[in-house]
DNA sequence: GACATTCTCCTAAGACTATCGTAGGTTGCT
DNA sequence: AGCAACCTACGATAGTCTTAGGAGAATGTC
Protein backbone atom coordinates (compact mmCIF):
# COMPACT_ATOMS: atom_id res chain seq x y z
CA UNK A 1 0.00 0.00 0.00
CA UNK A 2 1.35 3.37 -0.67
CA UNK A 3 2.74 5.09 2.22
CA UNK A 4 0.71 8.56 3.37
CA UNK A 5 3.35 10.37 4.97
CA UNK A 6 3.57 13.87 3.13
CA UNK A 7 7.36 14.18 3.94
CA UNK A 8 10.27 14.97 1.13
CA UNK A 9 13.71 14.30 1.87
CA UNK A 10 16.11 16.96 1.03
CA UNK A 11 17.31 14.83 -2.30
CA UNK A 12 13.93 14.53 -3.22
CA UNK A 13 12.57 17.66 -2.45
CA UNK A 14 15.29 18.93 -5.52
CA UNK A 15 13.63 16.41 -8.01
CA UNK A 16 9.96 17.15 -6.88
CA UNK A 17 10.56 20.98 -7.31
CA UNK A 18 12.04 20.26 -11.16
CA UNK A 19 8.85 17.88 -11.10
CA UNK A 20 6.27 20.71 -10.30
CA UNK A 21 7.94 23.53 -12.05
CA UNK A 22 7.58 22.01 -15.16
CA UNK A 23 4.66 21.50 -15.51
CA UNK A 24 4.61 18.50 -17.78
CA UNK A 25 5.51 15.02 -17.37
CA UNK A 26 9.28 14.33 -16.93
CA UNK A 27 11.26 11.20 -17.86
CA UNK A 28 14.70 10.89 -15.70
CA UNK A 29 16.95 11.77 -18.16
CA UNK A 30 15.12 15.11 -18.33
CA UNK A 31 15.69 15.45 -14.49
CA UNK A 32 18.89 14.84 -14.79
CA UNK A 33 19.39 17.38 -17.70
CA UNK A 34 17.56 20.31 -15.60
CA UNK A 35 18.82 19.73 -12.11
CA UNK A 36 21.75 17.52 -12.75
CA UNK A 37 23.23 18.74 -16.04
CA UNK A 38 27.22 18.14 -14.96
CA UNK A 39 26.05 14.60 -14.00
CA UNK A 40 26.33 15.64 -9.69
CA UNK A 41 24.34 12.51 -9.18
CA UNK A 42 24.47 9.30 -11.34
CA UNK A 43 21.43 8.47 -13.48
CA UNK A 44 20.29 5.78 -11.74
CA UNK A 45 20.45 7.59 -8.44
CA UNK A 46 17.42 10.26 -9.66
CA UNK A 47 16.04 6.79 -10.97
CA UNK A 48 15.89 5.49 -7.44
CA UNK A 49 14.95 8.49 -5.73
CA UNK A 50 11.86 9.01 -8.71
CA UNK A 51 10.95 5.09 -7.55
CA UNK A 52 10.95 5.80 -4.18
CA UNK A 53 9.13 9.01 -4.88
CA UNK A 54 6.54 6.71 -6.65
CA UNK A 55 6.32 4.63 -3.52
CA UNK A 56 5.65 6.89 -1.41
CA UNK A 57 2.35 8.51 -3.56
CA UNK A 58 4.34 11.69 -4.42
CA UNK A 59 4.66 10.61 -8.55
CA UNK A 60 2.70 8.86 -11.04
CA UNK A 61 4.16 7.15 -13.58
CA UNK A 62 3.64 6.85 -17.26
CA UNK A 63 5.07 5.51 -20.19
CA UNK A 64 6.34 7.83 -22.97
CA UNK A 65 7.86 5.13 -25.84
CA UNK A 66 10.04 3.11 -23.97
CA UNK A 67 10.87 5.62 -21.30
CA UNK A 68 8.91 5.93 -17.81
CA UNK A 69 7.65 9.59 -17.18
CA UNK A 70 6.57 11.25 -14.15
CA UNK A 71 4.33 13.71 -13.14
CA UNK A 72 3.38 15.24 -9.46
CA UNK A 73 0.65 13.14 -7.71
CA UNK A 74 -0.06 15.88 -5.03
CA UNK A 75 0.23 18.98 -5.38
CA UNK A 76 2.99 21.12 -3.68
CA UNK A 77 1.01 23.33 -1.57
CA UNK A 78 0.09 20.31 0.08
CA UNK A 79 3.53 18.71 0.81
CA UNK A 80 4.56 22.47 2.17
CA UNK A 81 1.90 22.33 4.52
CA UNK A 82 2.50 19.43 6.06
CA UNK A 83 6.33 20.05 6.04
CA UNK A 84 5.88 23.10 7.44
CA UNK A 85 3.51 22.42 9.47
CA UNK A 86 6.42 19.65 10.80
CA UNK A 87 9.19 22.76 11.00
CA UNK A 88 6.29 24.67 13.02
CA UNK A 89 5.66 21.33 15.26
CA UNK A 90 9.68 21.06 16.19
CA UNK A 91 11.27 24.57 16.29
CA UNK A 92 8.24 26.95 17.41
CA UNK A 93 5.82 24.59 19.61
CA UNK A 94 3.99 24.41 17.15
CA UNK A 95 3.34 27.73 16.40
CA UNK A 96 3.53 29.90 12.85
CA UNK A 97 2.95 33.22 14.64
CA UNK A 98 6.03 32.42 16.51
CA UNK A 99 7.79 31.56 13.27
CA UNK A 100 6.52 34.52 11.51
CA UNK A 101 7.89 36.39 14.37
CA UNK A 102 11.63 34.76 14.13
CA UNK A 103 12.18 35.39 9.97
CA UNK A 104 11.00 39.54 10.99
CA UNK A 105 13.29 39.42 14.30
CA UNK A 106 16.14 37.39 13.52
CA UNK A 107 16.44 40.04 10.36
CA UNK A 108 15.76 37.18 7.35
CA UNK A 109 13.61 39.60 5.48
CA UNK A 110 14.99 42.21 2.49
CA UNK A 111 13.26 45.39 2.74
CA UNK A 112 11.55 44.39 -0.19
CA UNK A 113 10.37 40.99 1.62
CA UNK A 114 8.35 43.45 4.12
CA UNK A 115 7.24 45.85 2.16
CA UNK A 116 5.77 43.49 0.09
CA UNK A 117 5.07 41.05 3.64
CA UNK A 118 2.84 44.25 4.61
CA UNK A 119 1.19 45.08 1.47
CA UNK A 120 0.16 41.45 1.85
CA UNK A 121 -1.33 41.88 4.79
CA UNK A 122 -3.21 45.11 4.31
CA UNK A 123 -4.84 43.18 1.09
CA UNK A 124 -5.34 40.24 3.62
CA UNK A 125 -7.33 42.15 5.94
CA UNK A 126 -9.48 43.83 3.50
CA UNK A 127 -10.25 40.67 1.87
CA UNK A 128 -11.51 39.00 5.48
CA UNK A 129 -12.99 42.37 6.58
CA UNK B 1 36.05 14.87 16.55
CA UNK B 2 33.14 16.73 16.70
CA UNK B 3 30.43 17.16 14.23
CA UNK B 4 29.85 21.11 12.94
CA UNK B 5 26.61 21.06 10.54
CA UNK B 6 23.87 22.74 13.25
CA UNK B 7 21.27 20.41 12.28
CA UNK B 8 19.32 18.39 14.59
CA UNK B 9 16.66 15.08 13.51
CA UNK B 10 13.34 15.24 15.05
CA UNK B 11 14.08 13.34 18.59
CA UNK B 12 16.97 15.46 19.15
CA UNK B 13 14.87 19.01 18.33
CA UNK B 14 12.97 17.48 21.35
CA UNK B 15 15.50 17.19 23.42
CA UNK B 16 17.91 20.15 22.93
CA UNK B 17 14.30 22.14 23.60
CA UNK B 18 13.76 20.93 26.73
CA UNK B 19 17.44 21.68 27.70
CA UNK B 20 17.14 24.88 26.20
CA UNK B 21 13.93 25.70 28.00
CA UNK B 22 15.61 24.67 31.56
CA UNK B 23 18.32 27.24 31.55
CA UNK B 24 20.31 25.37 33.82
CA UNK B 25 21.73 21.77 32.95
CA UNK B 26 19.95 18.51 33.27
CA UNK B 27 20.58 14.93 33.71
CA UNK B 28 19.60 12.85 31.68
CA UNK B 29 16.57 11.44 34.56
CA UNK B 30 15.78 15.58 35.15
CA UNK B 31 15.06 15.40 30.57
CA UNK B 32 12.94 11.94 31.06
CA UNK B 33 11.07 13.84 33.65
CA UNK B 34 10.35 16.68 31.63
CA UNK B 35 9.49 15.32 28.55
CA UNK B 36 9.01 11.30 28.57
CA UNK B 37 7.05 11.01 32.40
CA UNK B 38 5.44 8.25 31.07
CA UNK B 39 8.53 6.74 29.50
CA UNK B 40 7.52 7.25 25.96
CA UNK B 41 10.88 6.76 25.78
CA UNK B 42 13.62 3.98 27.15
CA UNK B 43 15.62 5.74 29.81
CA UNK B 44 18.80 5.06 27.22
CA UNK B 45 17.12 6.19 24.31
CA UNK B 46 17.47 9.08 25.65
CA UNK B 47 20.64 8.80 27.08
CA UNK B 48 22.23 7.93 23.66
CA UNK B 49 20.28 10.51 21.98
CA UNK B 50 22.07 12.84 24.43
CA UNK B 51 25.45 11.36 24.36
CA UNK B 52 25.07 11.77 20.14
CA UNK B 53 24.07 15.72 20.62
CA UNK B 54 27.54 15.75 22.82
CA UNK B 55 29.20 14.81 19.87
CA UNK B 56 27.61 16.91 17.10
CA UNK B 57 28.68 19.98 19.35
CA UNK B 58 24.76 20.91 20.68
CA UNK B 59 25.70 19.74 24.42
CA UNK B 60 28.24 20.34 26.65
CA UNK B 61 28.87 17.29 29.36
CA UNK B 62 29.26 18.02 32.94
CA UNK B 63 29.28 16.02 36.20
CA UNK B 64 26.65 16.28 39.65
CA UNK B 65 27.80 13.59 41.87
CA UNK B 66 27.68 10.70 39.70
CA UNK B 67 25.50 11.39 36.77
CA UNK B 68 26.23 13.22 33.73
CA UNK B 69 24.66 16.76 33.50
CA UNK B 70 24.39 18.44 29.98
CA UNK B 71 23.91 22.23 29.25
CA UNK B 72 23.82 23.76 25.77
CA UNK B 73 26.64 24.39 23.59
CA UNK B 74 24.95 26.49 21.41
CA UNK B 75 22.77 28.82 21.16
CA UNK B 76 18.98 28.08 20.46
CA UNK B 77 18.73 30.89 17.82
CA UNK B 78 22.02 29.81 16.14
CA UNK B 79 20.51 26.40 15.52
CA UNK B 80 17.76 28.17 14.05
CA UNK B 81 19.25 30.13 11.76
CA UNK B 82 20.80 27.21 10.00
CA UNK B 83 17.68 24.92 10.34
CA UNK B 84 15.57 27.55 9.18
CA UNK B 85 17.70 28.43 5.92
CA UNK B 86 17.74 24.65 5.47
CA UNK B 87 14.08 24.79 5.07
CA UNK B 88 14.09 28.06 3.09
CA UNK B 89 16.30 26.50 0.26
CA UNK B 90 14.93 23.56 0.07
CA UNK B 91 11.32 24.51 -0.15
CA UNK B 92 11.41 28.00 -0.85
CA UNK B 93 14.25 28.32 -3.46
CA UNK B 94 16.14 29.88 -0.82
CA UNK B 95 13.62 32.99 -0.33
CA UNK B 96 12.64 33.94 3.11
CA UNK B 97 10.53 36.40 1.87
CA UNK B 98 8.58 33.10 0.06
CA UNK B 99 8.51 31.69 3.36
CA UNK B 100 6.89 34.38 4.87
CA UNK B 101 4.24 35.06 2.09
CA UNK B 102 3.56 31.29 2.22
CA UNK B 103 2.57 31.60 6.26
CA UNK B 104 0.21 34.74 5.52
CA UNK B 105 -1.14 33.49 1.85
CA UNK B 106 -1.69 29.83 3.39
CA UNK B 107 -3.74 31.14 6.26
CA UNK B 108 -1.09 29.65 8.99
CA UNK B 109 -1.98 32.87 11.17
CA UNK B 110 -4.27 33.35 13.59
CA UNK B 111 -6.15 37.28 13.84
CA UNK B 112 -3.32 37.51 16.60
CA UNK B 113 -0.31 36.80 15.08
CA UNK B 114 -1.09 38.81 12.21
CA UNK B 115 -1.83 41.80 14.85
CA UNK B 116 1.80 40.92 15.82
CA UNK B 117 3.39 40.71 12.97
CA UNK B 118 1.73 43.91 11.50
CA UNK B 119 3.09 45.44 14.61
CA UNK B 120 6.62 44.39 14.72
CA UNK B 121 6.96 45.47 11.11
CA UNK B 122 6.18 48.58 12.08
CA UNK B 123 8.50 48.65 14.88
CA UNK B 124 10.97 47.37 12.68
CA UNK B 125 10.50 49.86 9.89
CA UNK B 126 11.05 52.70 12.86
CA UNK B 127 13.99 50.87 13.86
CA UNK B 128 15.40 51.19 10.33
CA UNK B 129 14.03 54.73 9.46
C1' DG C 1 27.72 -7.32 53.59
C1' DA C 2 23.75 -8.12 50.56
C1' DC C 3 20.31 -6.22 47.62
C1' DA C 4 17.82 -2.89 44.93
C1' DT C 5 18.21 1.25 42.51
C1' DT C 6 20.28 4.26 39.43
C1' DC C 7 23.75 5.51 36.66
C1' DT C 8 27.20 5.03 32.64
C1' DC C 9 29.11 2.82 28.77
C1' DC C 10 28.92 -0.25 24.99
C1' DT C 11 26.63 -2.56 21.47
C1' DA C 12 23.37 -3.36 18.01
C1' DA C 13 19.11 -4.19 15.34
C1' DG C 14 15.75 -2.17 12.02
C1' DA C 15 14.23 1.44 9.09
C1' DC C 16 15.22 4.99 5.98
C1' DT C 17 18.34 7.63 2.82
C1' DA C 18 21.61 8.26 -0.73
C1' DT C 19 24.50 6.40 -3.85
C1' DC C 20 25.60 3.70 -7.75
C1' DG C 21 26.85 -0.67 -10.54
C1' DT C 22 25.44 -4.39 -13.32
C1' DA C 23 22.41 -7.04 -16.23
C1' DG C 24 19.39 -7.03 -19.69
C1' DG C 25 15.70 -5.04 -22.95
C1' DT C 26 14.61 -1.56 -27.09
C1' DT C 27 15.64 1.25 -30.71
C1' DG C 28 17.87 2.80 -34.59
C1' DC C 29 21.80 3.11 -37.68
C1' DT C 30 25.03 1.04 -40.86
C1' DA D 1 23.08 -8.83 -38.17
C1' DG D 2 25.84 -6.13 -35.26
C1' DC D 3 26.63 -2.25 -32.42
C1' DA D 4 26.00 1.93 -29.71
C1' DA D 5 22.93 4.55 -27.05
C1' DC D 6 19.48 4.66 -23.95
C1' DC D 7 16.26 2.78 -20.87
C1' DT D 8 14.54 -0.23 -16.86
C1' DA D 9 14.87 -3.26 -12.95
C1' DC D 10 17.36 -5.10 -9.27
C1' DG D 11 20.71 -5.37 -5.84
C1' DA D 12 24.50 -3.77 -2.92
C1' DT D 13 26.62 -0.62 0.18
C1' DA D 14 27.36 2.94 3.47
C1' DG D 15 25.52 6.31 6.52
C1' DT D 16 22.12 8.19 9.75
C1' DC D 17 18.21 7.85 12.93
C1' DT D 18 15.67 5.69 16.45
C1' DT D 19 15.24 2.52 19.52
C1' DA D 20 16.73 -0.09 23.36
C1' DG D 21 19.10 -4.11 26.04
C1' DG D 22 22.91 -5.74 28.96
C1' DA D 23 27.19 -5.34 31.77
C1' DG D 24 29.07 -3.23 35.37
C1' DA D 25 30.05 0.82 38.74
C1' DA D 26 28.25 3.84 42.54
C1' DT D 27 24.85 4.65 46.18
C1' DG D 28 21.42 3.82 49.67
C1' DT D 29 19.12 0.71 52.89
C1' DC D 30 18.55 -2.99 56.06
Amino acid sequence: MPRKKLELSAAEWEIMNVIWDAGTPLTVREVMDRRYPKDEKAYTTVQTLMNILVDKGMLRRGKQGIANTYSPAVKRDAVLDASMSTVARRMFSGSFGAMATYLVHANKLSEEDIAALRALLDREEERHG
